[in-house]
RNA sequence: GGGCGGAUGGCGGAACAGGCAGACGCACAGGACUUAAAAUCCUGAGACUCGCAAGAGUCGUGAGGGUUCGAUUCCCUCUCUGCCCACCA
C-alpha cells in the first residue's frame, strides 16, 4: 500500500465534489431539510484558526446530516463592508472595493483547501449592489412602517475611527474596535425602533430552547426589562411637572429628593429661578466632557443642588430639593429619579454626603430575623411599610401594586415599563457600507428613493482621508440629485448604515441568492427557513444575535418569512488560543492554518479542532496534539492493509462477536455526541478506541468479512471529521459512489448486549474487588456468588452484613459490622 | 456591584437521572523491528507506603462541612478563576 499523500488526495475530491456538485442544495430534493449556517466571515485577509474551528465544527452538522438523509443547505459568503477596508483605503491608498476583494479571493482559497460542504453557488459578498440594494429596500419598508426614524443624538464617537458608534460598540467607554476613548457628540442620525420589538425579543426567547442559557441570559440583560411606575413632581413656583421613573414605588413616602441627569431639560427650562445657576452650569459642562466610563467609574458620587426650586413629593406635599447628578443616566427611564436613601445604597450614599434626610419607610428582617436599620447602609430588600400613613403595615411587595394604582387614581403618575435596550444606531459617516436611500429636499422633507431606484449605489470618486465629514460628501455626482417627489434640486443622504445591517438577514437571502427581483423568493426561504443549526462565536450573543431575531421578526410582518424565530439551535464555540492568550496578529502569537494544512493537510487540521477539546470550550493550540492526530489519521490509512492482511489463524466467534459489539456500541456513542451532545472530542476519542480494538483483533482470514464490515463502519464515522481521507480508502474498498452522500451506519442494540460481565464489589465503601457475572443475574444468585468468592468471602467472614444493596448489572455494596 | 460558567494526573480532557475516577490523546518510560535513528507495532504508568516480585494497603476530582450503603456528580459555607453586564433608579 502507498504511503498518506494527503495533498494529491485532499485535491482530487474536492475537485471531484466541485464537478458533481456533491454539496449544491435544491428545494425539490426529497428528505427533511436542514440548514447549517455558520457566522459568515469577515474578508479581513487571513483565515485563522478560529475560522478552522468555526467552520469545521459547522461542517460535521452539514456532513453528519446530509449522510443522515437530510436535505442540507450550507452555504456560505462574506460579510464584506466594513471600517478595515476603508482604513486599508487611507493608508495604503487601495479602493476598499479592491482591497476586500482581493482578501476574498485569498481566504475563498484557503477555505476551499478546507474541503468544507459549502455549496459554493449561492456564494455573495454583502459588499455587493445585488445584496445592498436589498439592505436599501428594507431600510424603505421600515420607514413605510415608521420603523426607522432620524433624530439629533447624544451618539458615541470614536475620534480614532472617527466614526459615529452604537452602544453595542462601546465597551467600558472604550471603541469596539480599536480601544480608543469614545467621546460624545450631538449629530442628526438614523435609527430603527428595535423597542417596538423588544417586548418580543425577549417573550419568544421561549423557543429558543435551543440556545445556550449563557445567550438568552445576556440578552435578556441586555433588553433589560423592568416595571415601575412614572410619577409627577410638581415643581414649587410655576408648578411645572417633572416626571420621574421608578422600580419602587411602594417606598414613595421615603423619597427625600429628587435627582435630574445633567442633560435633562428641566435645567435649562428652569434657568431663571435656579440661584446658583452658574455653578450648575459647570456642574452640567464637566460632566458633558466625562466619558460613560469616567463617570460611573467615580468612587464618590457628585452632584449639586438647584438652589432655589423643589419638587413636591405627591403623596405627602413635602417640598423636597432638587439635585443634578451624574450617577442618574440621561438615556434611561425618564432621566429624573425620586432619591429614597434608606432603600437605595447609591441614593444613601449621596444623602449622606450632602446631609439630605434619611426617611425608613420599609421595616424588613435579615435572616437571623435582626430588625435592619438603614443608619449604616440602605435597606433595599422587602419588608412591611412603615412611615408611610395609610400604606402603613402592607408588605412592601404588594405596596408595590397597592401604591402604583393609587398614584393612577389619584393622577400623579402610572404604572410603566421600562427597557434597557436602545433603539438601534444604525448610521455611520463612513463610505464602505450600504448607502442609506434617502433624499432630503428642502420642500419635500425627507423623502425615500423609489423602490425602481434601487439600488442607491456606491460612487466610486470618493477621497480617503479618514477626517472629517462623511466621505460620500465628496461625490458631486452623488449629493446632487433631484428629488424624487418634486423634481427639484435635492441632496442625498450621505452616511452609510452600519454592517451589522448587513448580517441581519443574510441567512434568508442564502435561501436564494442569485434572485435579481427581490431579497428572496418567500416560497423558497420558507422551505429553509428556520436555520437547523447556527454556530458562531459568543461574542455575537448581544448584538448581531439580537439584531438578526429582531430584523427576522420584521421580515415575518412584511409577509416574507413564517417563522418568529431565525435561528432554532445555537452552538457557540470557544475561542483558539496559544498558550492561554487569544491568538491576534498583535500579540505576534498566530498560528497560520496555511502552515498547519500545507504540513498535515487539511484533515489532521480539522481533526485537531474538533478533538482537542468540546466545541463550546476554549481551544488552546497544540504541536504535539496535532502530531497526534496526524498520527492517527495515518494508523486509519494503514488500517485497511491490517484488515486486509491474511491471517493463518482461524477467527474465533467470540472475537468476531466483540468487534461487531463494539462496532455498534461506537455508531451509537458517535451518533449521539454529534446529533445531540454536540461533544465531538469524545465521539472521535471512540473512534479511536474503536480502531485501537481493530488494531488488536488480528485473526480474520475466516471471520466472514467482520474485520471489513468494521474498517468500513470506521470510515464512514470519521467522514464527517476528516472527508476527504474517508473518501480515497471508500474508493479502495470498492465503492463507486461518494461517501459524503452515503447513508450514515445504523446501530443493532441486541448487537450490544453482553451475556456477561464484571461487576465492582464494595464493602463499606471501598472497592474490594470485582465479579464476573451473566447480565441479568439476580440478587439471591449474586449473594451466592459471592458467598463462594475466594476473594470476597473471607473479608465478609465473622462480620454481620447489614445491607446488601445490588443495582443490576452495576454494582455491589454491602455493608458490614 | 449584578448575572452565568469553571476548578479532575506533568498537559488537553473523559466519566454526572449518585454506582469501578482519570476513557481518548499528548508528553514520558520500557520492549519489538533496525547496523543505528526516525517511523511503526506492543507494553506500562494518579500519588504515597510496604514488598525482590506477583501483590497489598492508604490517600486522592480547589478547601471545609452535610445528605447517602455509596458523592467528581446533590445541599450549605468558603477560596480562586473565566466570561458577560455594569451608577438601569
Amino acid at each position: 500500500m502507498t504511503d498518506y499523500n494527503y495533498s494529491e488526495i485532499e485535491k482530487k475530491w474536492r475537485k471531484k465534489w466541485e464537478e458533481d456538485k456533491v454539496f449544491e442544495a435544491k428545494e425539490q430534493q426529497e428528505g427533511e431539510k436542514y440548514y447549517c449556517l455558520v457566522m459568515l466571515p469577515y474578508p479581513s485577509g487571513d483565515l485563522h484558526m478560529g475560522h478552522v474551528r468555526n467552520y469545521g465544527i459547522g461542517d460535521v452538522f452539514a456532513r453528519f446530516h446530509k449522510m443522515k438523509g437530510k436535505n442540507v443547505l450550507h452555504p456560505i459568503g462574506w460579510d464584506a463592508f466594513g471600517l478595515p477596508a476603508e482604513n486599508a483605503a487611507i493608508k495604503n491608498k487601495i479602493h476598499p472595493a479592491k482591497w476586500t476583494k482581493q482578501n476574498i479571493v485569498r481566504m475563498r482559497e484557503q477555505l476551499k483547501v478546507l474541503g468544507i460542504s459549502y455549496d459554493w453557488s449561492r456564494e455573495f459578498a454583502t459588499c455587493n449592489p445585488e445584496y445592498y440594494r436589498w439592505n436599501q429596500w428594507f431600510f424603505i419598508k421600515m420607514w413605510e412602517r415608521g420603523l426607522v426614524f432620524r433624530k439629533r443624538a447624544n451618539v458615541n464617537w470614536c475620534p480614532s475611527c472617527n466614526t459615529v458608534l452604537a452602544n453595542e460598540q462601546v465597551s467600558n467607554g472604550l471603541c469596539w474596535r480599536c480601544d480608543s476613548r469614545t467621546e460624545h457628540r450631538d449629530l442628526e442620525q438614523w435609527f430603527i425602533k428595535i423597542t417596538d420589538y423588544a417586548d418580543e425579543l425577549l417573550e419568544k426567547h421561549k423557543q429558543l430552547s435551543g440556545w445556550p442559557e449563557q445567550v438568552l441570559s445576556m440578552q435578556k440583560d441586555w433588553i433589560g426589562k423592568s416595571f415601575g411606575a412614572e410619577i409627577e413632581f410638581a415643581l414649587t413656583g410655576t408648578g411645572e411637572k417633572l416626571k420621574i421613573f421608578t422600580t419602587r414605588p411602594d417606598t414613595l413616602f421615603g423619597a427625600t429628593f429628587v435627582v435630574v441627569a445633567p442633560e435633562h431639560k428641566i435645567i435649562g427650562e428652569i434657568k431663571p429661578r435656579i440661584m446658583n445657576y452658574n455653578e450648575v452650569a459647570e456642574y452640567v459642562a464637566e460632566s458633558g466632557r466625562k466619558s460613560n466610563i469616567e463617570r460611573a467609574s467615580c468612587k464618590e458620587k457628585t452632584g449639586i443642588r438647584l438652589e432655589g426650586v423643589n419638587a413636591i413629593n405627591p403623596v405627602n406635599g413635602k417640598e423636597i430639593p432638587i439635585f443634578t447628578a451624574d450617577y442618574v443616566l440621561t438615556g434611561y427611564g425618564t432621566g429624573a429619579i425620586m432619591a429614597v436613601p434608606a432603600h437605595d445604597q447609591r441614593d444613601w450614599e449621596f444623602a449622606k454626603k450632602y446631609n439630605i434626610p434619611i426617611v425608613e419607610v420599609i421595616r424588613g428582617n435579615d435572616s437571623c430575623g435582626i430588625t435592619q436599620s438603614v443608619d449604616e447602609n440602605a435597606y433595599e430588600d422587602e419588608g412591611v411599610l412603615v412611615n408611610s400613613e395609610q400604606f402603613n403595615g402592607i408588605k412592601s411587595i404588594e405596596a408595590f401594586g397597592v401604591i402604583s394604582e393609587w398614584i393612577e387614581k389619584q393622577g400623579f403618575g402610572k404604572k410603566t415599563i421600562n427597557f434597557k435596550l436602545k433603539d438601534w444606531l444604525i448610521s455611520r459617516r463612513r463610505y464602505w457600507g450600504t448607502p442609506i436611500p434617502m433624499v432630503h429636499c428642502k420642500i419635500c422633507g425627507t423623502v425615500p428613493v423609489p423602490e425602481k431606484d434601487l439600488p442607491v449605489m456606491l460612487p466610486e470618486d470618493v477621497e480617503f482621508t479618514g477626517e472629517g465629514e462623511s466621505p460620500l460628501k465628496s461625490s458631486e455626482a452623488f449629493v446632487n440629485v433631484k428629488c424624487p417627489k418634486c423634481g427639484m434640486d435635492a441632496e442625498r443622504e450621505t452616511d452609510t448604515m452600519d454592517t451589522f445591517v448587513d448580517s441581519s438577514w443574510y441567512y434568508a437571502r442564502y435561501c436564494d441568492a442569485r434572485n435579481s427581483n427581490m431579497a428572496f423568493d418567500a416560497v423558497k426561504a420558507n422551505y429553509w427557513m428556520p436555520v437547523d443549526q447556527y454556530v458562531g462565536g459568543i461574542e455575537h450573543a448581544c448584538m448581531h444575535l439580537i439584531y438578526s431575531r429582531f430584523w427576522h421578526k420584521v421580515m415575518r410582518d412584511l409577509g416574507i418569512v413564517k417563522h418568529d424565530e431565525p435561528f432554532i439551535n445555537l452552538l457557540t464555540q470557544g475561542m483558539v488560543t496559544l498558550g492561554g492568550r487569544v491568538m491576534s496578529k498583535s500579540k505576534g502569537n498566530i498560528v497560520s492554518p496555511d502552515e498547519i494544512i500545507g504540513k498535515y493537510g487539511a484533515d489532521t487540521a480539522r481533526l485537531f479542532v474538533l478533538f482537542a477539546s468540546p466545541p463550546q470550550k476554549q481551544l488552546d493550540w497544540s504541536m504535539e496534539g496535532v502530531e497526534g492526530c496526524w498520527r492517527f489519521i495515518n494508523r486509519i490509512w494503514r488500517l485497511f492493509d491490517v484488515v486486509h492482511k491474511k491471517s493463518d489463524i482461524p477467527a474465533s466467534e467470540k472475537n468476531k462477536n466483540d468487534i461487531l459489539k463494539i462496532m455498534h456500541q461506537t455508531i451509537k456513542k458517535v451518533t449521539i455526541d454529534i446529533e445531540k451532545e454536540f461533544q465531538f472530542n469524545t465521539a472521535i476519542s471512540s473512534i479511536m478506541e474503536f480502531v485501537n480494538a481493530l488494531y488488536a483483533y488480528k485473526y480474520h482470514s475466516n471471520d466472514g468479512g467482520a474485520s471489513v464490515e468494521a474498517y468500513k463502519t470506521v470510515v464512514l464515522l470519521m467522514s464527517p471529521f476528516t472527508p476527504h481521507i474517508c473518501e480515497e480508502i471508500w474508493e479502495m474498498l470498492g465503492h463507486r459512489g461518494y461517501i459524503s452522500t452515503y447513508p450514515w451506519p445504523a446501530f443493532d442494540e441486541s448487537m450490544m448486549k453482553q451475556s456477561s460481565i464484571e461487576i465492582p464489589v464494595q464493602i463499606n465503601g471501598k472497592l474490594r474487588g470485582k465479579i464476573m457475572i451473566s447480565t441479568g443475574t439476580d440478587e439471591d444468585e449474586i449473594k451466592k456468588i459471592i458467598e463462594t468468592n475466594e476473594k470476597i468471602a473471607p473479608q465478609l467472614k465473622d462480620k454481620k452484613i447489614e445491607k446488601f444493596i445490588y443495582v443490576k448489572d452495576k454494582i455491589i455494596t454491602i455493608s458490614v459490622k
